[in-house]
DNA sequence: GCCGTTTTCGGCCCGACTGTTTTCAGTCG
């Protein structure tokens, strides 16, 4: 089975932290890193890259990195790795996970006390060792007990949905405060990466020690990491850490800027302010001493000559040269979006009758709404009940005012590629959406001949949460996405983007390959109960940073040009 | 380990905070 981007992403990872540990050239680490970053951002799959012989042509790929990646992908194995690794111990890389705790420490506390694992560290932190160290103290060694603490109750990344309701509240609250005079969101959450490691929170002000107090006192915090003039630190209550930074109203725009990111975005830009003769950090853009005001971030990129570059796009994939020549695309808005598709109701595993659905789908201004309950194999509606369901859809259909509700269902796709609704039935739908369930664990190969085959059935419309991945850190299953979304591409079948907080499927860095083979998208909600219609702008999001526009996306038609669309498409497969 | 119409060798982002220090190292973003 042949690594995934995510899997050779984590190895390179691992290879810079190991070369940091043994106090290696901190730049051959950051080679590694900046590998790493450029693997797992890439839209098209690493081993397709490797075996067309075209890994060398990716930034920061030399002769090193393409050999010993090649060989990674190949094999699965890296020579070069063991080597390095062989007389470490395997626990010693969990250390770099707990807080304050980093390559240097690591390799002190392995060479003076032999520790290799976060329990062998604990140990040591509890028996005293650790302050006895050069360089470290009560303090330090009481701060890597709480790290190892925090370690236990949480680890890893957060739901973009759970972020972002915590940002917004933290941001409502500060803006409130005196002396504040701009507050915005940064960091992935600004972006809207599908899971943010923390919340930051930019201000502008010239009471910063005031700001900071008060926001380490906000409701839900925890514990207070730091609190100095210009940044605080705080955990929120379930654990969400949150960093809060003050600036001068003149710096407002580059710090903004500069907190968003991305990091490879920033290395790019501070690099188009040198090539000019100017300096750019989070302070301002300066030419020598003087500073070029920047008001907003859009006067900022104008300095540049850049249109402004919306945050969702700032992953260095290419919005800098687009930026430059003028051709961003328009991107997509919650508001272009007319139709809630992929709507359960209590037919199957729904909470809400579909007369309530249809209520709250207008309250959210929506003109249309597919109900699309699971078919049998996911203890959903056979054939016979699917029949029942429609007559209930024909009445409400005729009772709910300014909303359209077209037949629909998530059928499933049976692990040999058929779908378990006859066809007979299926022609009755006025919308197929068909999804992978079940049989997650094919192989590749297997796993692209049964989507393929399900996508090729005349009354699919939408490939449903096409990868299967749960966030924050289930990957999804394995098969060749290319091959896929060509399917879909070939045969007119939409691709959808889920817009449930866990799926959020397909991934954002498939997008645009997508889209540049032929692919129409349709933003899924998957809503199960009423709040879930809330999920739409996190879809939106994902659709953004996949560089779409309204033309792209299915459900921003209205209701009879999404009628007509469907069945044309079905006539012309017909014949 | 990568990179180059300023360089094929010598750079590679940099500032805030903390804790341990009498001037700085490590971590983080």
């Amino acid at each position: 089975m042949p690594m995934t981007n995510k899997e050779v992403a984590a190895f390179l990872e691992r290879v810079g932290e190991i070369l940091e540990i043994r106090g290696e050239n901190v730049f051959k680490a950051r080679a590694y890193y900046s590998a790493a970053r450029t693997i797992e951002s890439l839209g098209e799959d690493v081993s397709k890259i490797v075996a067309d012989g075209e890994l060398d042509e990716l930034p920061g790929f030399g002769e090193a990195l393409t050999e010993k990646v090649s060989e990674l992908v190949r094999t699965g194995q890296m020579k070069y790795y063991d080597e390095i690794t062989a007389d470490l111990p395997e626990g010693i890389f969990e250390l770099l996970d707990v807080g304050d705790v980093g390559p240097k420490k690591v390799k002190l506390f392995y060479d003076k006390l032999g520790i290799g694992s976060v329990a062998e560290l604990e140990a040591a932190a509890r028996s005293g060792a650790l302050a006895e160290l050069p360089g470290m103290g009560d303090k330090s060694q009481a701060k890597i007990l709480a790290g190892i603490e925090q370690g236990k109750e949480h680890r890893g990344r957060w739901l973009l949905s759970q972020a972002v309701p915590l940002g917004e509240r933290i941001v409502a609250v500060v803006e409130k405060l005196e002396g504040v005079k701009r507050v915005s969101l940064g960091g992935s959450i600004r972006r809207r990466r599908e899971t943010v490691g923390d919340i930051d929170v930019l201000v502008s002000s010239k009471r910063g020690a005031h700001v900071i107090a008060e926001f380490t006192k906000l409701d839900g915090v925890e514990r207070v990491l730091a609190s100095g003039d210009t940044k605080g630190s705080a955990v929120f209550s379930p654990g969400i850490q949150a960093d809060l930074r003050v600036v001068e109203d003149k710096s407002f725009a580059t710090a903004l800027h500069y907190f968003t990111g991305s990091k490879e975005h920033n290395v790019r830009m501070r690099q188009l302010a040198k090539d000019r003769g100017w300096k750019l950090n989070e302070y301002g853009l300066f030419d020598g001493d003087k500073m070029l005001a920047s008001k907003d971030e859009k006067a900022l990129f104008a300095h540049f000559g850049m249109d402004f570059i919306e945050p969702e796009l700032r992953e260095d994939t290419g919005e800098i040269e687009a930026a430059l020549k003028g051709a961003l695309p328009d991107l997509v808005e919650s508001r272009d979006i007319r139709g809630a598709l992929h709507v359960h109701s209590d037919w199957s595993d729904g909470r809400v009758t579909i007369e309530e659905l249809a209520r709250e789908a207008v309250s959210h201004g929506f003109s249309y709404m597919t109900i699309s309950d699971h078919s049998q194999f996911s203890h959903g509606l056979d054939e016979k009940r699917l029949g029942e369901q429609w007559k209930e859809i024909d009445r409400v259909r005729r009772i709910a005012g300014g909303i359209d509700i077209l037949r629909s269902c998530e059928i499933d796709i049976m692990k040999d590629g058929s779908l378990d609704i006859d066809d007979e039935t299926l022609q009755g739908l006025e919308c197929g959406i068909a999804s992978v369930h079940g049989s997650t664990e094919l192989g590749a190969a297997e796993q692209t001949r049964r989507i393929i085959a399900a996508v090729s059935n005349r009354y699919v419309d939408i490939l449903g949460h096409p990868s299967q991945r749960l966030l924050p850190d289930q990957g999804g299953m394995a098969f060749d996405v290319e091959a896929v979304l060509s399917a879909c591409a070939a045969r007119g079948v939409a691709v959808e983007i889920s817009a449930d907080p866990m799926r959020l499927d397909l991934d954002w860095r498939y997008i645009k390959t997508a889209k540049a083979l032929g692919c129409k998208f349709a933003i899924g909600l998957d809503a199960h109960e009423k709040e879930h219609f809330g999920w739409l702008t996190y879809g939106v999001s994902m659709a953004r940073k996949g560089w779409l526009e309204k033309g792209d996306i299915l459900n921003t038609l209205t209701a009879r040009q999404f009628r007509e669309r469907l069945g044309r498409r079905r006539k012309r497969r017909k014949a």
